[in-house]
DNA sequence: TATTGTTATACTCTATAACTATA
DNA sequence: TATAGTTATAGAGTATAACAATA
């Protein structure tokens, strides 16, 4: 049975056989694989408001509450008041969140090498390269 | 604003930004890209069966039937019973059909082209046959 | 007036389960 | 008994609009 040769179904399937492998990778430590997106940003230096780690997602607002009050629910991250600006809430992780995204990385990491696995070593990262150069 | 490197991230925008470009290209014939893809694969030689048409796309056959009913109120496919096997529906494409699949298949080819416009000749066509020897 | 977070709401896409008709 | 199509339904995931607090 031929596979559809479109870009688009290409992408779709693509992204479909990767959530297969990093969502089992990710279950142990009770992550799906948006969390563990933002809590990846979250991780990054600098304080982070809601909107920012939303923005650098490209999820809207109203859908960071959802996101974060589950997190925090799991005591992986934190929110406090911005010390310049009450509007803003800066997130951040918790140390049990430090601890848990550093495995998460790893389990997720592994996951994207046996996605990428039908390709020699080179073309796995030439594959990446050339994805990050059509975003940029 | 640094953006996220991982390639959950990279693919799931990359398919987002494929979708803004095919969108307005098909507009003018009243599809979307799912509806595109089933038409392409109707349009592929051998009576096809409904299931057979979602098996190959990934999609379920209680999903084929809203999207065939879509197609078949605009009259691009038509069902027919199988002659040997009349639990099967026939679908198959309308004179129409094949027209504006025809036409379609121009603008889904100029979307793919702008989506990779980023990227010299040779990288644009290694990418995709980088993905499709990942999925194969 | 504009921005951040929040809530309520609605919409899209999809899958599951149960039904029918056929095999 | 199993399969193809159908229907009803429910679950994700997301966005939009309106509101409160703050700037």
């Amino acid at each position: 049975m031929s596979r559809p040769r479109r870009l688009g179904y290409l992408l779709k399937h693509a992204n479909l056989r990767l959530t297969d492998l990093t969502g089992p990778a990710l279950a142990p430590y009770g992550l799906d694989g948006r969390e563990f997106a933002v809590l990846a940003v979250i991780g990054e230096p600098g304080p982070l408001s809601q909107l920012d780690v939303g923005q650098r997602l490209g999820v809207d607002r109203s859908t960071m509450v959802g996101l974060v009050d589950g997190l925090e629910r799991k005591r992986l991250v934190a929110r406090r008041p911005h010390p310049d600006d009450r509007r803003k809430n800066v997130v951040e992780l918790t140390e049990h969140g430090r601890e848990t995204l550093e495995k998460a990385t790893r389990a997720v990491d592994e996951a994207e090498a046996a996605f990428l696995s039908g390709l020699e070593e080179g073309d796995a990262r030439l594959f990446r390269v050339l994805l990050e150069r059509l975003l940029g």
